[in-house]
DNA sequence: CGGTATCCGCAAGGATACTG
DNA sequence: CAGTATCCTTGCGGATACCG
């Protein structure tokens, strides 16, 4: 979710880059939660080799404030948050 | 924490009474976890029976924007957050 | 009163291989 | 490229009993 406010739309791939210690499977498990939650919504492109693209539903933009949050709290009180996000 | 920083100062039986859907045994474990982790205090009166108190610690006040933002997005977004807290 | 101790089921998450 | 399928280990969390 943070990613996807920084950036608004991501492939799969590139979750996966900004997430290097996160296998694909599990990525793959989360983002269907948060789909089925309707947190994020997903575009298939039918093309050969296949292209998704995640967005935040206005439902998932609605957990904006906490997000901000967090990020300020780990840029003041989290001496490791270069390398959690 | 949301109990902690709406109450500065919470007993066992307390927090126990707040949190009914969390049996005794994982309430003590995530007291510990937080106590660990310095974010709350626990406070021990030597009398019998026992009486023990638990704080935020200022590392544990520190996270107050983000659950206050997690509260406001309870009241305004998640139509179940009566039964949440 | 404020916890531990013990036992248990189940689900989270890692590793690896495979696929439309 | 964007995932599934399968197997496996770990540990969360519930239930119950006990304790200083």
């Amino acid at each position: 979710m943070y990613h996807l406010f920084k950036n608004s739309k991501l492939r799969f791939s590139e979750l996966q880059r900004k997430l290097p210690y996160v296998n694909k499977r599990m990525l793959s498990k989360q983002l269907l939660e948060l789909e089925k939650d309707n947190i994020i919504h997903k575009k298939i492109y039918p093309v050969v080799p296949v292209k998704t693209e995640y967005t935040l539903t206005n439902f998932g933009k609605s957990f904006e404030p906490i997000v901000n949050a967090m990020e300020t709290w780990g840029e003041n009180f989290n001496q490791n948050s270069k390398r959690d996000h």
